[in-house]
DNA sequence: CGTATTTGACCAGCGC
DNA sequence: GCGCTGGTCAAATACG
């Protein structure tokens, strides 16, 4: 178990990033809307129906980050990042300028899901920002997009996020809207892996990292495959994924339901009940006593606490 | 000497 | 068309 694992954010062994569905501050909103409106003249009927749509999104979000948080014995919320947009509030310091806004339009461009059918699941609340779907020039092939948050040491200036994956550094640049250079990744196990990650401190708090994944690894993890808790199936279109992103929960439909996306309700009350969350231990505890290293570790921490004999 | 990392240059997209 | 920005390339450099 690295430092990084230990260390998450807020000591939380999972970073959270169930950003659900649209973006919920007030700018995104709007942003919605206008573009919503450039596209077809939109009554106001029509408007009030979208934000309503958007309210219950973003209160599905909430009530689904509480339920987890709660599923962990602490709160989430002051993590910000990777559950941003989605429980903290709507003042969340978001960049101003036009130009970061014109950075924004590009993000969402990367992100948003531009055909019929994918636009239908955000409407209904089924996608999780944690796997925002991009699309390539209207052929609708969809690339996984998600966000993880680590702690570290301030002093590293390694920018290396450890998720049991082999990446080479191609790239690092300074971007606008941070101080920190952000550092640019391709896997490197496998070449024709089209994995990217680009790994950023976050610019409240220079000792979090924030990695952001791009596409699916084609490859088993080289390192973790086996080891640690991997996955837990919510209900049988619907995965909680612990094994990417170095230990983020990350929401993973099952091959073959994109066209029939998830109930966001209905796995949230599956991810609410007792036999959902006693199955999660009993994985969780499973794994951990299978792994040689956890059990070492925890019988050289007993002999420290036991007395010299 | 082979491989990984660094870093300045270049390119593409976007708004004005 | 221009300027700004993020992303990528590739030569130079460092390292084992």
């Amino acid at each position: 178990m690295d430092a990084a694992w230990r260390g998450g954010v807020g000591c939380s062994p999972v970073c959270l990033d169930l950003r659900v569905g649209l973006e919920q501050s007030p700018p995104a909103r709007h942003e919605l809307l206008d573009r919503s409106a450039a596209t077809k003249a939109m009554t106001d009927a029509e408007a009030k129906i979208l934000e309503a749509k958007v309210t219950q999104v973003s209160e599905e979000n909430r009530r689904l980050a509480e339920m987890i948080a709660h599923l962990y014995g602490r709160d989430i919320a002051p993590l910000g990042l990777g559950l941003e947009g989605s429980i903290s509030p709507p003042t969340q310091p978001r960049p101003a300028s036009p130009l970061a806004g014109k950075k924004r339009a590009r993000e969402s461009m990367e992100t948003a899901n531009s055909c019929d059918a994918n636009s239908n699941r955000q409407k209904s609340g089924g996608t999780a920002d944690a796997e925002n779907l991009a699309t390539d020039e209207g052929s609708c092939r969809r690339i996984k997009v998600s966000g993880v948050c680590r702690r570290i040491d301030p002093s590293d200036t390694s920018l290396v996020v450890k998720d049991g994956y082999q990446w080479r550094k191609y790239g690092q640049k300074v971007t606008r809207d941070n101080p920190s250079p952000r550092a640019y990744f391709r896997c490197a196990f496998a070449p024709s892996c089209p994995v990217k990650k680009k790994v950023q401190r976050s610019a409240e708090d220079s000792s979090v990292l924030v990695a952001t994944y791009e596409g699916e690894h084609n490859h088993p993890c080289p390192s973790r495959a086996g080891e640690l808790p991997c996955s837990i199936s919510v209900n049988s279109s619907v995965t909680l994924d612990l094994s990417k992103n170095g230990g983020a929960v990350q929401v993973v439909e099952t091959e073959g339901t994109a066209a029939a996306p998830p109930d966001l309700k209905e796995v949230c009350r599956e991810v609410a009940s007792p036999g959902f969350r006693s199955a999660l231990v009993e994985q969780m505890a499973s794994a951990l006593t299978r792994d040689p290293k956890f059990t070492g570790a925890l019988a050289a921490a007993i002999l420290q606490k036991l007395p010299d004999y």
